[in-house]
DNA sequence: GACCAGGCACATC
DNA sequence: GATGTGCATGGT
């Protein structure tokens, strides 16, 4: 079977599928937003969201929405499903950007990697994939974001098992690629692209850049 | 009508 | 530590 790197790969699936231009949102904190209410749902149905949030002005600044009441939040959020859970995510960011950070976006902005990293995640309701996605794309942090096609297909071409955590996937990608946040923002879009498109649980291989490879680290 | 979607926390064993 | 379950709308 014939190989490929993960260099290789990157560069199939870019000349494949074209620049994504990622992540779709006007402001830092919809992109934030945004990254919450993509949580195993579809992103047409969080745009439906953001234009709702978009109507009430909730997306102008972070106490706008903070002003707002998790139940109004809920009601805004509905079509993104799961809206009582994502209301109260919304909430956690927006107490811990308050306590910590004056609610301020700039604020946080400057703070480390690591400790923004680490704080995020201690915030109820954001998990590693929606912690790396918001430092990533929101904060420019070259952190690869890993997702559930990141898994399925690269374990299907046999470059990592499929039972593996989110830390080794990510790791094998940060460790095997350079460190720039123009590559990781492309890389998770394409792999998101591609997912969506052919490698869905029943794949359609037939069109698929990949189609017989055995993907390797180098 | 079934299946799936750019996860996460929590209960239970 | 592993495994199972609730959360929910909307498109295919």
């Amino acid at each position: 079977m014939k190989r490929a790197s993960l260099k290789n790969v990157y560069a199939k699936l870019f000349s494949h599928f074209g620049p994504q231009h990622w992540w779709p949102g006007d402001t830092r904190f919809e992109v934030i937003v945004g990254a919450i209410l993509t949580q195993n749902t579809a992103w047409a149905n969080v745009e439906k969201a953001i234009v709702n949030l978009k109507k009430a002005g909730a997306l102008k600044s972070p106490a706008v929405m903070k002003r707002l009441t998790t139940g109004k939040l809920a009601g805004l959020i509905r079509p993104a499903g799961y809206y009582n859970i994502k209301a109260k995510r919304l909430r956690n960011f927006l107490d811990f950007l308050g306590r910590r950070y004056s609610l301020s976006l700039i604020e946080l902005s400057r703070a480390e990697t690591g400790r923004l990293r680490r704080e995020l995640l201690e915030v109820n309701g954001i998990g590693p994939e929606t912690c790396d996605s918001i430092l990533l794309y929101a904060f420019g942090r070259p952190l690869f974001v890993v997702d559930a096609y990141t898994k399925r297909i690269f374990s299907r071409h046999g470059l990592f098992e499929k039972e593996a955590g989110y830390a080794d996937v990510q790791k094998v990608f940060m460790d095997n690629l350079r460190r720039k946040i123009g590559l990781f923002n492309e890389y998770h879009a394409l792999i998101v692209r591609l997912g969506k498109e052919l490698c869905r649980k029943e794949p359609r291989c037939g069109a698929c850049p990949l189609k017989g490879l055995k993907i390797t680290c180098k």
